[in-house]
DNA sequence: AGACAGTTTGGAAGCGCTTCCAATAAGACG
DNA sequence: CGTCTTATTGGAAGCGCTTCCAAACTGTCT
C-alpha cells in the first residue's frame, strides 16, 4: 500500500520524531513551530511545515494533553434538564454541533446541567470550576447571559465561549450567534411589508436577553416606518409550545385584535397557531403568525410557519471550535482572540403570513 | 481545602501510583485490576479496588490510550445527510445521546456520513476501515441493518455497535434498541380494543427493517385477535413528514375507508394529521392516526399523537457505552460480551386515538 | 576585540498509563 | 523432599508529545 510520500519508520502513523527529522531539526522545534511558539526562524518554519505536509502528520492528541499537563476536557453547560423538556431540538441542535466541533479536535467534551434556580446554578457552576478539571466551558442561552457568572469566569481565567449572548457582554467572554436585533427587524418589515399595523408579541422567558432583541428589532423597525396608530400587544411565555398557547389566547381576547402575531421562537408559535384554529379564525386570512429558529417543527405545522432561519448546528460547532482555539495557545500567537461571530441567519417565507384580513 | 481522604503526592488528581502505594502494590499490578486483568489474587483485587475508592482515583483515558496504542477513536455512522434532513429529530437524539455516552468514557469520536446509495456507502465505510484510525463504530439505521456491511466489519475485527437493528443481526454485531415488535403490539392492541377493525399502515423506507417489525407487531396483534373481516391497507412512505401527506391521501381514497391509521414514526403520522383535515375528516372521530418514537412533535401537533416512547437519546448513550465495553478488553474478561441490549417503551396515549365512528 | 544580552536550537526528563519480561511464590507430582 | 509447572508479582521500557534547561549562535555596545 505504499503511497509516494516519505514513510514514518515504524510503519504505522506519523510521529513527531518523523516531521523532525524529514525536516533536519530537533523534535522540539517541530513542536514549537505546531504550537505558534516563538523563536523559530522563518526558513526553519517553513521547512517544517512542508514536512508536516509531506507526511500528512497530524498531532496525537492524547499524547499532546498528556505531556502538556493539559486536561483537554471541556465542559457544555446547560441550564435545566433538556432531556425532560419536550420541544429541545433548539437545545439538542446546539450541542451536537458544539460536541462534534469538539470531537473534531480531540477534546474531551462532558455535558452538565445545572438548575434553573440561578442560586443553585451559581454554586453548582463554581463547583466545577473549583474542580479544575475543565480547561474551557461552552456556554447556552440564557447562562450565556449571566454577568456575574462570566465575570466570575473571567476572574479564575476559565476559556469561556458563549452562544448567542446579548452584544455587550462580548466584554467579558467572545460570543456567537445570529443578529436578532437584525433578524427581529427582517421579520418585522416582512410583516409590516404585507401591511400589518396591529402586532402581537409573545416573548420568551425573561432571562434570555439575546432573544428579547428580536421584539427590540420589532419595535425598531416600526418606528423607522413611522406608521400612525400601530401597536403591539404583548405577552410573554417559556419558550414552550404550551405557553405559546396561553398567550396566544389572551392576545386574542384584545380587541381590536391584533393582525400579525410575532413570537420568539418556532413552538410558542406552534402554540399559537393551535389557540386561532380553536378560536376558530384563518391563517393568514385573520392573523398571521411568525416563529423563530426554523425548527424542524416549522415545516410540520399547519400552516408551515414563516420564520426565521439560525444555523443552530453550526453555531454550536463553530461556538467549539473558537473555545479550543482559545485555549489552544491563549493569546501569544496572532496576538488577538476573536471577540464575536455573527451567524448569518434568514428569513423563510412559509405559509403562515399574508396579508391582513380588508 | 483538604478532605479526609488520602492525598496524592503531587498534589493534583491521585495517579495510578498513588494508588499503588495506597494498596502496597506494583503499579503494574493497579493496572491489571484496573483492567480486569488476569493472575490478581482476590484479596489484592478488593485491597486495590478499596484504595481506587478512598482516592477517588479515575484513570487518565489519555494516558491509558497513548500507553495501550489504542486510538481512542471511535466513529458514529449515518446515512444520508441529517443535517440537510428537515425531520432529524430522530436522528439528532441518536447522536446526541452517542456522543455523551463516548464523552463520558473520554473517547475520540468523529461523525460520518455516508451517501444513500449503498454502493457508495459500502465503498465510504471500507475506506474508513482500511484506514484503521477507528476502534469501533456505532451504526445508525438502516446501516445496522445492512448484512454485508457487518459481515466485512466482522471479518476485519472491527469492534461494532448497531442501533435498533434486525433482531437476527445480532449474530454479527451487538445491537441496541427498544423491541419493537412488542411495541407494535402494544399500539395494535390499543386500537384494537377500542374496537377497530379497518386498519390503514404507513410503512417506512423499505431498508429499515428493525421499523418494519411495528408493523409484524400490527399483524401478529391482530391474528391473536382472532377478529373476522379486519384488514390492513398498507402504503409505503420514507419517514417524512411530506410521504405521510401522500401516503395518507391515497389510503383515505380507499373504500370503505379505515377507522384507524398507524403509522411507523411521528414525522409521517403528523402528515397523515394533515391530510385528514384537509379531507375534512375529524381526528379521532372519523380516524384514530398512531406514530411512533414520541418525539418532541408529537406534543405539537393536532390533536396530540398517540404513540410508542422510545428512550432515544438514552438508546445512543447506551449503544456507545456497549462499544466502550467491547473495545476496551475484548472477551478476555468475563468472557461473554453482551449480545443485545433492549431498552424500554412504552405506549403514550394522546388525543389521536379514540373509538372507531358507530 | 571582548563582554553581555537576546535569540535560536537541541537534549533529556517526564506526563500517566500499558505491557513485556524476568523474578518469585505456590502447587503438583514422582 | 526435590523438581517442574503454573499462578502472581514487580521492574522497566516505552507510547508521542511538551517543556525545562543548557548550549550554541547572533548582534550590540564599550
Amino acid at each position: 500500500m505504499g503511497g509516494d510520500r516519505p514513510r514514518p519508520s515504524n510503519g504505522g502513523k506519523p510521529t513527531i520524531d518523523d516531521v523532525a527529522s524529514l525536516a533536519g531539526v530537533s523534535r522540539t522545534t517541530v513542536s514549537r513551530v505546531l504550537n505558534n511558539g516563538p523563536n523559530v526562524r522563518l526558513g526553519l518554519r517553513d521547512k517544517v511545515r512542508e514536512a508536516v505536509e509531506a507526511l500528512a502528520f497530524k498531532v496525537n492528541v492524547q499524547a499532546r494533553n498528556l505531556a502538556g499537563r493539559t486536561s483537554g476536557q471541556i465542559a457544555i453547560v446547560h441550564q435545566s434538564d433538556i432531556d425532560t423538556e419536550p420541544n429541545s431540538y433548539y437545545h439538542a441542535a446546539l450541542e451536537l454541533g458544539a460536541l462534534r466541533g469538539c470531537a473534531d479536535h480531540g477534546f474531551q467534551v462532558a455535558t452538565r446541567t445545572v438548575s434553573p434556580d440561578p442560586r443553585v446554578a451559581h454554586q453548582q457552576i463554581r463547583t466545577m470550576f473549583r474542580e479544575q478539571w475543565v480547561a474551557g466551558i461552552i456556554l447556552t442561552p440564557p447562562l450565556s447571559d449571566d454577568r456575574i457568572l462570566l465575570a466570575d469566569a473571567k476572574r479564575r481565567g476559565l476559556a469561556i465561549v458563549c452562544i448567542s449572548a446579548y452584544p455587550d457582554a462580548v466584554a467579558a467572554a467572545p460570543a456567537i450567534g445570529i443578529d436578532d436585533l437584525a433578524a427581529g427587524r427582517d421579520i418585522a418589515r416582512h410583516l409590516i411589508v404585507l401591511g400589518h399595523r396591529r402586532f402581537g408579541y409573545v416573548h420568551g422567558l425573561a432571562g434570555h436577553r439575546s432573544a428579547e432583541r428580536r421584539f427590540d428589532g420589532l419595535r425598531h423597525e416600526l418606528a423607522a416606518a413611522a406608521i400612525t396608530g400601530a401597536y403591539i400587544i404583548e405577552e410573554r411565555g417559556t419558550f414552550t409550545f404550551h405557553s405559546g398557547i396561553e398567550c396566544a389566547q389572551r392576545i386574542l381576547e384584545s380587541s381590536p385584535r391584533p393582525t400579525a402575531l410575532m413570537c420568539a421562537n418556532d413552538d410558542m408559535a406552534a402554540g399559537a397557531l393551535l389557540a386561532i384554529h380553536r378560536a376558530g379564525l384563518a391563517i393568514p386570512g385573520d392573523i398571521s403568525v411568525t416563529g423563530f429558529d426554523d425548527t424542524p417543527l416549522s415545516e410540520i405545522v399547519w400552516p408551515p410557519l414563516t420564520t426565521v432561519h439560525q444555523p443552530i448546528k453550526q453555531i454550536g460547532h463553530d461556538a467549539a471550535e473558537l473555545l479550543v482555539v482559545m485555549i489552544g495557545r491563549g493569546t501569544d500567537a496572532d496576538g488577538e482572540r476573536p471577540r464575536q461571530i455573527t451567524a448569518s441567519h434568514h428569513l423563510v417565507e412559509r405559509e403562515s403570513t399574508g396579508l391582513p384580513p380588508a
